[in-house]
DNA sequence: AATTTTATACGAATCTTTTCGTAACAAATT
DNA sequence: AATTTGTTACGAAAAGATTCGTATAAAATT
C-alpha cells in the first residue's frame, strides 16, 4: 500500500473504524450507541459520516434486511503503520526511536511490560526478519 | 497540562512549529523559506497562519524592528506527549505497548538503534523514575 | 522627495469535516 | 388499514482549516 492511495480517515472516522476492528461487522445503530448515543452524536450523524466513509472506500456494506452491515476496508494493522509512518515524519523528525522513547518516558510501566518489550527487542536483534 | 487546555495544533500548524523548535525564535519569512517558499505556499498564507497561532496562543511574538519574532509556547516535548496519548487512546485501545511494538513492526533498525532503546528499557527497569 | 522593497493586517473565498433536519419507505404494531 | 417505529438518503448548515488578494505602512534605495 503507498500512502498515496491510502485515504487519511479523519478524527471522526477514525473513532467509527475503532469499533468496527473490534466487532467486525456493524450496524450504524452499535456505532452510535458505542459513541455514547444520542448525548453525543445525533444518529444521522453517525449515519452521515458511514455514508460518507462508504464513498469513500474506507469501508463495505452490505444490506441485511432493512439495514446496511459495515465493515472495516483497512486492518487496524494497516491504518496503525500508516498513522505511526506520518506522526514520525511530522513530529518526530523522521525518527522513529524518538517516538518509541518518548512513549515510553510517558508513563510508568510495569516490570512485565518492560520485560515484554525487551524480549521483543531481542527477537528483532536475533535478525528474525 | 490538562489535555482540556491544550490546543491541539492543526496539521499546519505542527509543521510552523516544527521549525520554531528547531530554530527557537523565527520570523515569517523564515518559515515561509523553510516550509519551500513561494513555490508551496503564498507568503501571506503563512503569515496568517502564525497569526492565527499567535492568537490562539500557540506562540508568543516579539516586535524586533518592523518585523515580528515568533516564538513556541509550549515544548516540543509536551506537544509529543499530548499527541501520543491521543493517539494511544484513539488508535491504539489504551495501549503504549501496542504503540511501541507496532513502532518497532514498521521498520528495520540497525543494532546500534535497537541496543539504544534496549539501554533504555533498562535504565526504566532500574526504577530510575 | 519619490520609488521600491519588506513587512503586517485583515477580509473573504475555498475546502474539509461534522452535524443535523426533513423526506421517504418498509416492517412491525395496533 | 392506519399508525408507529426503525432505517436509509440527501441536502444544507455550521464549524474548522487553509489560502490568498488587497490595503497599508515603514524602511531602504534611488
Amino acid at each position: 500500500m503507498t500512502q498515496d492511495s491510502f485515504i487519511k480517515p479523519t478524527e471522526k472516522e477514525l473513532e467509527i473504524l475503532q469499533i468496527m476492528w473490534k466487532n467486525g461487522t456493524v450496524a450504524v445503530k452499535d456505532v452510535h450507541e458505542s459513541l455514547g448515543g444520542e448525548q453525543q452524536n445525533g444518529y444521522t450523524t453517525i449515519l452521515k459520516l458511514m455514508q460518507i466513509m462508504h464513498e469513500k472506500g474506507l469501508v463495505t456494506r452490505q444490506k441485511s434486511g432493512k439495514l446496511h452491515l459495515y465493515k472495516a476496508v483497512l486492518t487496524q494493522e494497516h491504518t496503525r503503520q500508516f498513522i505511526i509512518d506520518k506522526m514520525i515524519n511530522t513530529v518526530f523528525q523522521g525518527s522513529a526511536m524518538q517516538l518509541v522513547m518518548s512513549t515510553l518516558e510517558n508513563k510508568k510501566y510495569s516490570p512485565e511490560e518492560l520485560a515484554e518489550i525487551k524480549r521483543y527487542l531481542e527477537k528483532l536483534e536475533g535478525g528474525e526478519r
